[in-house]
RNA sequence: GCCGCGGUAGCUCAGGGGUAGAGCACGUCAUUGGUAAUGACGGGGCCGGCGGUUCAAUUCCGCCCCGCGGCACCA
């Protein structure tokens, strides 16, 4: 006899063993046919797995969202399947399931297209027709190596072999003779799978991740319960693409790039305004938090770096500027680098005369512009770029001020980000990696006050262990846009390394030299990205504040055409951004087009609006307009277009 | 850097071994209007670059460059 305790605390007694799927059953035939996993004290079973002991037992359905996953993962393996019948001598890999949906990597000598992807969808249906049983086989490690060099599957084969040995594992059976190695669980059969699934992308991988592997081709899919739910995501798919900051950028006329400069922006009237609100802001909070601002060099001689340690570490990623001179050290062309980070070039300032402990915390702060030469294919609009500007900062100060100093800047990071209309914030915290610099009981410390301060600031974190920085802890900030995308942006370092290469110190109270901890500290990342990521939160639509233009004035007739002067001169004088539109055009196509231009306030004014001195404020998206006084409107506008504080 | 796909007008894209196409944008003219497209006419192209095949290449082939999607990288 086995004993099933539902969640709901009955029990039902079954002869010897039973299976998820009849337990189902013996509780009805919806349920039975709903079901496509169960959960057995607290892991994930096949349906057909016998249970033959007594335990807890939950069944999940097909719309519960561990089902999505499963369903994801079975999809994955039908695509193999279906590959492998359709282009014989293909070698199966992995497939798991991802966020929204999976994918398969494959070694296959000839290279797929996503031509062939309506042949391979075709084929899957038509395993998901067939309804092949999906039974779950435990193997001998060795006879499951054996079995896949036999069909020629090497990557397989590389893999199980280092499991270790004499542990069993699952092989799945898909059909008659279609097995792969796998953790489960899965449906017990193909036709459980549905239909809702679409063959997406096609791209390179490597095999187990690593550049020096062999590359792999990896085909990507999406798959949902229902044909809605797949249709919905790939509305939403559209929507996401008509946000894309590249396509917004030149449609907006913010920014563009070109080859000669690649990997770097050049930004337009529009967009610069842009950027200079954001910029705008964040020097004001930032005064406003006890920062002190600097500049520090572009060009800065090799041997800084070579104390630092990027000289060694980044060499490659740094832009370098042989000029036609000798090095007296090195019996060479002098050189120099374009920074690629601030916090050397602060460690300078700070060695000027920062040298008692009554300067400590000291905030110093760059709007650092930083080049580094990243990788080719790594290159992505404003998201990855060679030439970028940080709103860098770095404390300097004891190891007792670490907790609070970082519960400050959690608190402005906070702040920051909800100005921009972030509320969702997770934290990342990495501790310490393996190879590391510092004492354990330093890392003990930082480590402790770093968690300390996150609790206390609020916000909720993950671990990410063995992460950290060489020199120190560190946590990233995660915040999540308009339509569920994460981004990570902000980032705090605890570093004990640099300001003992580059001999930092301070003289404490004991009257001793100490060296100080630096904080290296940024809450957008860059503003290159930052400003990708907000023009694909607000999808162009900016708010008032950092809109590049705020107002456009719009005659409708040339009568209104010396008012409409006045009105957008009284609105630059107090200090907004306007344009005016006294071309010989139609009203209604002004509107039209400065809404697809995405300006905010339209201020129409014709006969009627000239003889009272009025405008008649139209706001983006709205239909009404709201007629207001000369100065009412200044006034109003004025007040709104106010950046936060 | 690696794999796959692309590159035709400012933008979006069609075409295809023999004078290069559309829509939008742009320009000129007419129209002076009341909140998301007024009409007519017009100018625009080394069909990414270099080589090859061919009587003839934007079209077919090779290499390179750039873009896109991933992978790897991201101090």
């Amino acid at each position: 006899m086995v004993a099933i305790t539902l969640p709901d605390g009955s029990v039902r007694e079954f002869d010897g063993s039973v299976t998820g799927q009849q337990l189902a059953e013996s509780i009805g035939p919806g349920l039975a046919k709903a079901a496509v996993l169960v959960n057995v004290n607290g892991e994930e079973w096949d349906l057909t797995r016998p249970i033959t002991t007594d335990t807890e037992v939950s069944i999940i359905t097909r719309d519960a969202p561990e089902a999505l996953e499963l369903l994801r993962h079975d999809c994955a393996h039908v695509l193999a399947q279906a590959v492998q019948e359709l282009f014989p001598g293909t070698q199966i890999t992995f497939g798991p399931s991802t966020e929204n949906g999976f994918y398969y990597d494959f070694h296959r000598e000839e290279p797929f297209s996503t031509d062939d992807f309506d042949a391979i969808e075709k084929k899957m249906k038509e395993i998901v027709d067939r309804d092949d049983a999906i039974v779950r086989e435990v193997w001998d490690r060795d006879d499951a190596v054996a079995y896949f060099k036999e069909q020629g599957e090497s990557f397989k084969a590389e893999w199980v072999g280092e499991l270790p040995e004499g542990e069993d594992l699952t092989i799945y059976r898909q059909g008659d003779n279609w097995l792969d190695l796998c953790r489960g669980p899965h449906l017990p059969s193909t036709g459980k799978l549905g239909k809702a699934f679409k063959l997406m992308k096609l791209a390179g991988a490597y095999w187990r991740g690593d550049a020096s592997n062999p590359q792999l081709q990896r085909i990507y899919g999406t798959c949902w319960r229902t044909e809605k739910e797949l249709k919905a995501y790939l509305t939403q798919l559209e929507e996401a693409e008509k946000r894309d900051h590249r396509k917004l950028g030149r449609e907006m006329d913010l920014f563009h790039m070109q080859e000669e400069a690649m990997g770097s922006i050049f930004w337009h009237p529009k967009g610069w305004a842009l950027y200079r609100s954001v910029e705008a802001y964040m020097r004001k909070r930032l005064d406003a938090a006890g920062y002190h601002e600097v500049k520090t060099p572009q060009l800065v001689d090799r041997k800084l770096w070579e104390a630092s340690g990027h000289w060694d570490k980044f060499r490659e990623s740094m832009f370098i500027a042989e000029v036609d001179e000798i090095d007296e050290r090195e019996q060479d062309r002098k050189m120099l680098a374009l920074k690629p980070m601030n916090c050397p070039c602060h460690v300078q300032i700070f060695k000027q005369g920062i040298t008692s402990y009554r300067d400590l915390p000291y905030r110093m702060a760059e709007f650092g512009s930083c080049h580094r030469y990243e990788p080719h294919g790594a290159l992505h609009g404003l998201m990855r770029v060679r030439g970028f500007t940080q709103d860098d900062a770095h404390i300097f100060c004891t190891e007792d001020q670490i907790v609070s100093e970082t519960e400050i800047f959690c608190d402005l990071l906070k702040s920051v980000y909800k100005d921009f209309g972030f509320e969702e914030i997770m934290v990342k915290f990495s501790d310490r990696p393996e190879k590391r610099a510092g004492t354990d009981e330093t890392w003990d410390k930082a480590e402790k006050a770093l968690i300390e301060a996150t609790e206390a600031a609020g916000l909720p974190y993950t671990l990410n262990p063995g992460e950290g920085a060489f020199y120190g802890p560190k946590l990233e900030f995660v915040l999540r846009d308009a339509i569920g995308r994460d981004w990570q942006c902000g980032t705090l370092q605890v570093d004990f390394v640099l300001p003992e290469r580059l001999d930092a110190h301070f003289v404490a109270e004991d009257g001793d030299k100490h060296r100080p901890v630096m904080l290296h500290r940024a809450i957008l990342g860059s503003f290159e990205r930052f400003l990708g990521i907000l023009i694909e939160q607000f999808a162009g639509k900016f708010p008032l504040w950092m809109s590049p233009t705020q107002v456009t004035v719009a005659t409708i007739t040339d009568a209104a055409q010396d008012y409409a002067v006045e009105v957008a001169d009284l609105l630059k004088k107090a200090g907004l951004r306007v344009e005016t539109d006294l071309r010989n055009e139609k009203i209604n196509y002004k509107v039209r087009e400065h809404s697809m231009k995405k300006v905010p306030l339209i201020f129409v004014v014709g006969g009627r609006e000239a003889e009272e001195r009025t405008v008649a404020i139209r706001r983006l998206g709205g239909k009404a307009q709201e007629i207001l006084s000369l100065d009412e409107a200044l006034k109003k506008v004025a007040e709104e277009a106010k950046m936060p504080s």
